[in-house]
DNA sequence: ATATTATATAAGTAAATCATTATATGCTAA
DNA sequence: TTAGCATATAATGATTTACTTATATAATAT
């Protein structure tokens, strides 16, 4: 019935973080793929550094890491996170964004990373 | 795998408002117990109106439900709310906080509302 | 070396958030 | 009807947020 529990400090953190429609839309789509975040600036209608900055928040709560490859910075899902079941969990209530993926493949703008 | 699904940006929504402390903890609390306005103002350490802000966007979202019982104001879950099942799952991952409840009987200020 | 590309950081700003105090509303009880 | 308690709403202010533009850093390619 109860899994392990998280002190509700550090829940409302998380959750706040999440209450974002573009961080949550990047968790989401982080759970079925990496992404560089030359692909999020191009999904997403804002700045590069603005991109840099939801996945920087991501980062310093410990949900994503990041590992560069070249010049560019893969972002992934975090799933030694004391709070991955949570967001795993949270994430199975979303509609599955891989749709996205393929727009920027149409756009033949996937490749760039690769 | 996946539960029946909601926009991701209602989720966001429903996050960002359980993305706060005092709003996080009242739906914890109300998952065992309801509670009505002056229990809460004596739990958390800020002002009636404060309260009353926080209950309302509660309830503005559907998450809770009010009835009036003479001049008290009961809250309670919404259970019939489309996004109850992820504020459930949510719950489970947080601590019981049954114990504010055992701290306001202590100091007698649970009788009020009955 | 220099130019180009990807990403990060800094600085500034408009809007949102969460509290407060003051006041209004609504029920109850004398 | 008036007093008192519970709750809601209004107005205000400090803080935080999420963007923007400008600039810095780091890797790659010529």
């Amino acid at each position: 019935m109860e899994t392990s529990s998280i002190e509700i400090e550090r829940a409302a953190t998380i959750l706040k973080l999440l209450g974002d429609k573009t961080r949550l839309t990047m968790l989401k789509m982080l759970d079925s793929h990496d992404y560089c975040v030359c692909e999020f600036v191009e999904i997403f209608k804002v700045s590069q550094p603005a991109i840099s900055q939801h996945v920087r928040k991501l980062k310093d709560a410990g949900l994503v890491g990041e590992t560069r490859r070249g010049q560019w910075i893969i972002y992934s899902l975090n799933k030694e996170s004391d709070v991955f079941p949570l967001v795993q969990n949270l994430m199975n209530h979303l509609p599955n964004q891989d749709f996205k993926l393929q727009e920027l493949e149409e756009q033949g703008l996937r490749i760039s990373c690769e």
